[in-house]
DNA sequence: TTACGTGCAAATAATTTGCAGTCCC
DNA sequence: GGGACTGCAAATTATTTGCACGTAA
């Protein structure tokens, strides 16, 4: 369930998540609850504080989301949950840097992270900013090219430009 | 021509450009010189005024380039070609409307503009900011996946992360 | 307690815009 | 001459940083 059509994801979620941090309902779940999202906060070194521990809940409790600072900065400010666009940015470059997330490079300003951080390449609605999975089955890519002397690939994106068809 | 070895680009370019907008040597041209940048500019409808052809001149003179806007007002500025920044990101702007350069999506805040617009791939060497061709043979997308309802494929793009290796 | 986190506000960085003055056709 | 083009400075937008205070272990 990667590829889908294009709808605001953002709209698309209710933000119900925790209420505060001690409201520990679990409405749509990937699998993990509350208290694993704790331990895999240990688990990469990061104290489950209230902020963070919040946003992990935002990020990861319902299936794979592609999202900015500021998305998320609002999403949590709704969700009642105390935090600064500060820390929001720290808190997501955190988790990119233990692997929790990926960083997509798409050509706007604004810098999207994808919790989805298996091998997969993403669809890009210009002009509406939005983002869209790929499943790795409907994109493949044939042949790859060598790298130059001395370096090596890091990885290989793909970003799939759409436009809004004509009529 | 397209693909090549990890080179900062824009220190091998010698600022040989056109001393003011009189100068007309013409050193490593690739196939136009001076009076075409003119007409080239007057066939997409835009005045050939002495900076833009100045301009002009410095991205198409010499080969394929990837630059951004800080470096050509740089490079004009080096070329003693008077011209405010701001002229440089209106002048990319327009060249890129009228589909004389390409505007590349690496990850970093800075945005790329290619001279090369037909169609082919890139390599990204993390940390250096340096982007490289791909000769198009060397990098083939097999299967495309299918646009959602309502949507099509603008443009698909393909970033190779390069990595220096280790040792 | 005590180092790690967090909030706030100020600092950057890249890019855009408003407007008065300039230059091509 | 007149509208397109420029330059400059100020405004925006996205993100980062410095530092006093708060809090999990």
């Amino acid at each position: 369930m990667t590829a889908s059509r294009p709808v605001a994801l953002s709209k698309s979620i209710e933000p119900a998540g925790p209420s505060a941090a001690s409201g520990m309902h679990r409405s749509q779940l990937t699998g993990c609850h509350w208290n694993n999202v704790k331990s895999v906060l240990r688990d990469v070194r990061l104290r489950p504080t209230r902020q963070r521990t919040a946003l992990a809940w935002i990020l990861f409790g319902m299936g794979d989301r592609h999202i900015t600072a500021e998305m998320l900065y609002e999403e949590a400010t709704k969700a009642k949950v105390p935090v600064s666009l500060a820390t929001v940015y720290n808190t997501l470059h955190q988790f990119t840097d233990v692997g929790l997330l990926r960083q997509v490079a798409v050509d706007g300003s604004k810098t999207y992270f994808d919790t989805n951080v298996s091998p997969h390449h993403h669809f890009f609605v210009e002009g509406e900013n939005e983002l869209l999975d790929i499943a790795d089955t409907d994109m493949v890519v044939g042949k790859t090219p060598v790298a130059p002397e001395g370096y090596e690939i890091a990885r290989i994106d793909v970003v799939v430009r759409l436009r809004r068809k004509p009529r």
